[in-house]
DNA sequence: TTTGTATTTAGACAAAATCTAAAATTTGAA
DNA sequence: TTCAAATTTTAGATTTTGTCTAAATACAAA
């Protein structure tokens, strides 16, 4: 499972002679540690709990510069952007009632049927959304209790 | 192939006591001769120059009711809304250098395999997204000319 | 034509993201 | 350890996208 890490941000930031700034390193800890998708409005709150004076600007800066470099993702869901340090490749799951987002695993689906488009598009790469209800969302099946 | 109609949007808009206006009209009428996937500027701006004095208010609220009324459909690409009034089911090819949005038959894909999810979801629907370089950008294989 | 209600408008407002110039920090080298 | 150069950060202004409001207007039924 490969994920965002502070180690290989570290890299790419020392081999482009970029600095290593307290505040990236929090957005990059607190993306590490995350278990959702976070926006960038509670990366900003976030680290701001650790570095009370970080801007936005900031926090805009590094979550693009990271897209670039290809350590997190962006994904639009509700009009909302969200980041998402899963490196892995893999689908999304959104809930209808909660609007989480989950990450659905590549091989929940197997592998996809052989796909010809007849427009001559070059098809790089694809995205699959699940939607309906998450795990907490959904009704759940009447259980039988013996009093 | 279904599409947003006038008819059908009329019809709507009488069952519900709602009132039929030029704005909605030009709106309607705008989406339905669209090839691509407008968003709501757009639409704004041609609705203005058949109705000068429109009011950003008018499109959004219009879009919102062609929404929850299931005339059109709302996609975000790259943190942009763009709007769909293909009715019927579909994926999404997006371009990767123009930004292009073109709808892919259902059946360009084939039926999908069985997703099994662990998590207890609900899936109610899917999309699909594939992305890479739409005809226009994509680079021409090599042509022999006989001299 | 009249009337009641829905709709439109212009502008205020809000949220998300970008841009700017000045101040501060990082880093490599002395 | 100190210095200098370059990058980065900050605060706030700005832009963009979308929503909300109250007053004016237009629709549609009688």
């Amino acid at each position: 499972m490969k994920r965002l890490t502070q180690q290989k941000v570290e890299t790419l930031i020392r081999e482009k002679g970029l600095k290593l700034t307290p505040q990236r390193q929090a957005i990059v800890e607190y993306l590490q540690g995350c278990t959702h998708h976070p926006t960038a409005d509670e990366i900003f709150i976030a680290v701001n709990e650790r570095f009370p004076l970080t801007s936005r600007a900031t926090v805009y800066n590094t979550l693009n510069w990271l897209k670039e470099a290809g350590q997190v993702s962006e994904v639009f869901e509700g009009g909302v952007a969200r980041f998402d340090p899963n490196l892995d490749p893999h689908y999304h799951f959104v809930c209808r009632a909660c609007g989480s987002v989950e990450d659905i695993d590549l091989d929940a689906f197997g592998p996809l049927p052989h796909c010809t488009l007849t427009g001559r598009q070059t098809v790089e790469s694809y995205d699959i959304t699940m939607r309906g209800l998450c795990a907490k969302c959904s009704p759940r099946p009447a259980v039988s209790v013996i009093l």
